[in-house]
DNA sequence: CATTCGTGGTC
DNA sequence: TGACCAAGAAT
């Protein structure tokens, strides 16, 4: 056994090892026969949404399109309707997009190396990294919010983690890391799993801690968060609740939809037309002769 | 580095 | 009850 460059991060290793062992989630993208293609359509669903909502559209989507060949084979407006209402359509958009990739340049496989996925439409640092480590076996520093606040409180001794994901953040996570490639990528996902399940956002649940014994956010008596006050976000009467009455139309129409529906989605002109016009310019919507619209063909 | 981008559940 | 939160990416 090698030494860490954090000492303090590997008194952690063996309880959320074991803690994960005895706590994980089945879910079905963890299943042993799951495959690297159900990690990245899981990993796409699930950047901003939570695992609950994205169970039944998985199910669904996998059915569909087992491999991507199946789901590049598609027009990207059935993505956008099988992607129904998890919200971030875009995402579905580059999943798709993502797909005709993997086809054209990868043989139809989902490639393993990280640069590759990180050349993927909609794959950045974390869901590469989060690829390579679930599917692949691999080392490497998974760095979502959950792995962010774990972190904070274990090491940093902080209520929350910064607001947004710094160079820190990321250099931390690579200090951790187990030295072997296999405990790694454990230890990815058990972190990972600690913060949704037990190290959570508004009151976690430090009773069923493993690690409250190292914790430094826990040990100092968990202090309140005391940083900048953390943005709100606001949703109703944006652009994108607008976008999301004018896709939901959209998504539920088997023909062509002429404006003069759309134009029932919202009653402020101006606002709704600069929703609409993002939506054909994001290629989320199509737009045809005679002012009807469609999903994209 | 700050903004934009959906949707729905929770306390 | 409304502010906060949820496995981020692109710009």
């Amino acid at each position: 056994m090698s030494d860490s460059p954090l000492p303090l991060a590997t008194a952690l290793h063996a309880p959320v090892l074991r803690w994960y062992a005895a706590n994980a989630r089945t879910l079905p993208w963890r299943e042993p026969g799951a495959g690297a293609w159900a990690v990245m359509v899981s990993e796409f669903m699930l950047q901003q949404t939570p695992v609950a909502r994205v169970l039944p559209a998985y199910e669904t989507w996998m059915k569909r399109w087992p491999k991507p060949a199946d789901l590049a084979a598609e027009a990207p407006g059935e993505a956008v309707r099988a992607w129904d209402r998890l919200g971030y359509p875009r995402r579905a958009l580059r999943l798709h997009a993502a797909a005709r990739a993997i086809v054209e340049q990868h043989g139809g496989e989902v490639p393993d190396r990280h640069d590759a996925l990180l050349a993927l439409p909609g794959v950045g640092t974390y869901t590469a990294a989060a690829i390579a480590s679930f599917a692949f076996g691999q080392r490497h520093a998974v760095v979502d919010t959950n792995v962010r606040r774990v972190f904070a409180r274990a090491l940093t001794g902080t209520a929350q983690p910064s607001i947004s994901p710094t160079a820190a953040d990321q250099r931390l996570a690579v200090a951790a890391l187990p030295d072997d490639e296999p405990t790694a990528a454990r230890w990815a996902v058990a972190t990972m799993e600690l913060g949704a399940l037990v190290c959570t956002a508004r009151v976690p649940r430090c009773s069923d801690c493993p690690i409250t014994g190292h914790c430094a956010w826990y040990l100092a008596g968990s202090p309140p968060y005391d940083g900048p006050p953390r943005r709100g976000q606001t949703y109703e009467g944006t652009d994108r609740q607008v976008r999301g009455r004018l896709l939901a139309v959209l998504r539920d129409a088997t023909t062509p939809v002429p404006k003069a529906t759309l134009d029932t989605c919202w009653p402020h002109h101006q606002q709704r037309e600069r929703a609409l016009h993002t939506l054909i310019t994001d290629g989320l919507v199509d737009p045809l002769p005679h002012n009807h619209y469609r999903l994209p063909s």
